[in-house]
DNA sequence: TATGAATGAGACTTCATTCAT
DNA sequence: GATGAATGAAGTCTCATTCAT
């Protein structure tokens, strides 16, 4: 869960051993923990320290601030996402059958909302926290499903309007993003009914753009 | 938009006087929109009173701390959505048309949602602020809507399993929600996108469970 | 040693009622005091709530941040300066003696500095503190006895190089506050005595310029 | 502008090899830098370190802690003053003509200035930091020029008051140190007119207790 | 009853100093 | 000996809450 090549601006000093890579993975996995749990507000950096063992100096040794270790995770997740996500543009999709493609598409959504479970709480705050920069980074973070899906729309059936590929591609994402965070808390069994569901859900939403 | 049957066990003084009530609604009405703005931990309690144009100590007149605000709009919700989702338990709901059935729920819980912005943010920090009793308050208000739903799947066909009802109806809830909240600072226009699609989309979803 | 007239823009919120104001002005007697013993960065804001016997809390009510306590004091002092050194400005003082000229600017100066004994420290800090707006104000602060003196010499002596005049009475300032701060810590008689011996040395400086 | 003979006892370890000597040089010449430009309470040991281009643990082999820093900057001054002033010391000294005297007396403070000219804010802060030990260093420092003078004007002048000896050259010994300051973050020029202005000034008070 | 000044616990962050490598 | 990561006390400031007026 770990991740080794953070090439990551937001942080204060590169660690270069991997007693600090470490350090900062722990940090990140612990702040993710806590910001699911009790919010990123209601979490302290203290309290992030104390849970990661290490004091809060290092903490900031690493990151400048709070917020930076919000930014981190969130450009962790880009660089999930973009992971995960690229094997999802292959050509041949759009010859798939909508069930098989939706099958995909939710698999590979659901593997990376399970290695990145702090995904929504995360973004939801960094656009709080920063009407700043990471503009690109929403965009980044947007993109990759969403665009996927609408490009997919179009491509199956040219005669949709646009605006409409955009509408039904950012339902389903919402859609599927909530039913994931709706089972994060949840054991194993539930997550797995719900992901079932999911897919006959958003299916059965597609199949009405597409089938007729 | 205010509410008059304030039996709200979260309040230090029954507002028996209308200025009193007056004050309290301004006071939630305020959160409120605060809560949506800023979220809960940001906003603080001097800038709900100010803004509600009275002073610090009189809101902690009505209300003993700041989370007694989020309880009593949590609670204000509760009434409303009782309110607002009693007519749709008519016994001839079953015998209606799924497509007619969703439109009218659908237009209700638009209706609910409308009239209370508030509801996903204060039962977000709701669960995080208060471990201890709400549990009910939980209960209560997951109740209307998705035992509506539970009850009119099992009734429409008693052959499904009351486990799954209780999951799909649990997961349409959940989608409704999210999508109604999606559409909040939007325009008119988008809102009205949305909600149109998520009878699509429900529709979709639950004929899947019933016509066959 | 209070100050009434606080038109400080400085400060968070107006004190209207005397008890605020007497608040504020033991602040920034407190203030002045630890500046002068410890310095302004090693004055904490907490040290100077406890010895006002206030929490800090109220100090921050009253002050933005800690420099505004520098500011305050800063502000007041240019209040003062103006209103001590007012009467100075008689157009007669031209025809006085030097001796007689001089032995009131430093009776007024000796005056000044024995109100405001935190000049030197505050102004220090200020410099390093703010380098932004201020310097209206050490325009201010500088103007009053630096611009006095070598307006007198320039009327006094007509031939004499204004750049000259200025050099001299920039340097006749510069001793003059730095005996005075030289003195601050001690007695009253050795403080007379500084006083005396400033005078003797100012005017024997300012003769060399003036009587040939 | 390095120290060879250090001997002194504010050292961790005593510097036996060229390199440590260089690093020692290096880090006080930084840090007395540091100390003008940005106060003593704001320049950290990191930073200091760090522009010496060495590492902290590195600083801390040589200086148990700050303060040290501060005190073996102020012994580097209490040498270099022994020696750049030993010479004024000659017997001749009282035969000379006042202003040449004093011409000579403060070329040699200018000399003694423009290579130290960190004394000010070293022996300022010293008196903060410790309250302890080092009045002999005080001592020392106040040593000698004040007695330079002092011993001086006894000798010109027999008949004149110890006490009066004292304070006259203990007001010397400040004006001149705070004109020398004043020039400091000037140019060139400016400094050479202060120093002019200086020696007037030093002239003309000490003619009134020598020449009559 | 209404007000808002006062309180102080606690949040974030820095930096002198230590110590394992 | 040299390095710099690690530590944690301490500083500044905020804000929920109380209470005198």
């Amino acid at each position: 869960m770990a991740t080794n090549s953070q090439q990551n601006s937001q942080m204060r000093r590169q660690p270069q051993q991997s007693r600090s890579q470490e350090r900062v993975d722990r940090i990140l996995n612990v702040a993710e923990q806590m910001f699911i749990e009790t919010g990123y507000q209601a979490t302290t950096t203290r309290a992030i320290a104390s849970r990661a063992e290490i004091s809060v100096g290092s903490l900031y040794q690493f990151f400048p601030d709070k917020a930076a270790i919000l930014k981190a995770l969130a450009a962790k997740y880009v660089e999930q996402e973009r992971q995960i996500f690229t094997q999802l543009h292959a050509e041949e999709a759009i010859a798939l059958p909508l069930s098989v493609y939706v099958e995909r598409v939710l698999d590979t959504y659901d593997r990376f909302y399970t290695a990145n479970p702090g995904y929504r709480v995360v973004f939801e705050q960094l656009f709080k926290v920063t009407p700043e920069v990471p503009l690109s980074m929403y965009e980044e973070m947007e993109v990759p499903l969403t665009v996927e899906l609408q490009t997919f729309l179009a491509r199956r059936k040219p005669s949709l309007d646009p605006a409409q590929c955009e509408l039904v591609a950012t339902i389903s994402v919402e859609v599927v993003g909530t039913l994931q965070w709706l089972s994060l808390h949840r054991d194993e069994a539930f997550r797995a009914k719900v992901v079932r569901e999911t897919k006959k859900l958003i299916s059965g939403y597609l199949k009405l753009y597409l089938d007729e």
